[in-house]
DNA sequence: TGACAATATGCAAGAATTGGAATATAGTAG
DNA sequence: CTACTATATTCCAATTCTTGCATATTGTCA
């Protein structure tokens, strides 16, 4: 079964998956600005090179992010701005208030299989 | 050290966590057309009640959904439609191919610590 | 009240993730 | 070629997540 315009629902838990991380999400503000070496990152986030090393090599596996090597250093960037929609959403919805609008659908009956069959309402 | 208008990295983190779960998103997607109850979800969805629940306790204590009693079924409803924001971003970052353009920012020199202070960079 | 239906919760074993330490790789300067 | 610098990878123990099973809770109906 799919959704959303035929995107199945385990690909975006994967993308969800790898943005669930502090460091991975510091990693990729940092380079809202442009590129950035990781010597910059180590000494920015306070943390070890090999631990931002390997944050960043779970980011490249995603594809989110690509290297560059210039001279001595490697720089790294995002080549998927789309993912700063995400953050910002996710950053928006950390900072309100719990809303409790939303449109509450009344029913008559149980929609359960039991009343309807599953086929009509999974559509 | 604080980012995007105020935003904690830590907090988003958790947002993304708590989607970073197919079943998760396949609830959310239900949720879409409005309330559903949980025996309605457990068939179309093909998981035993007892996991459907579980699932839900971890949506509800984010905040996302809310429930409401009617008869002897509980209807859950998202309270946060900005999640679905986040869900489709998430599904077209999955569909789109790996367009790696990117403002790839050149410079002189290396912005690390030694080359520039971390504080004037950090901003 | 008692039986039942719908949903929630506690527990546990296995799987996956986290982050630290050591080490490997690769490019650069001399 | 050699030493050095920047970055990457591998290994591992502790913690956390996953998900099935059993059972508890809560409301309904007679």
């Amino acid at each position: 079964m799919q959704n959303r315009q035929g995107c199945a629902p385990g690909q975006p838990a994967a993308i969800f998956k790898t943005l669930a991380h502090p460091v991975r999400i510091a990693i990729l503000d940092l380079l809202r600005h442009g590129e950035e070496c990781v010597c910059h990152m180590e000494a920015i986030l306070d943390k070890r090179q090999a631990y931002i090393s390997q944050q960043l090599a779970i980011l490249r596996a995603a594809q989110i992010i690509a290297d560059r090597r210039d001279g001595m250093n490697i720089f790294y960037r995002v080549v998927r701005p789309e993912i700063y929609v995400l953050l910002d959403a996710a950053c928006a919805m950390s900072t309100l208030p719990t809303t409790t609008p939303s449109a509450v659908i009344r029913r008559e009956s149980c929609p359960c299989p039991k009343c309807t069959p599953v086929v009509a309402i999974a559509d």
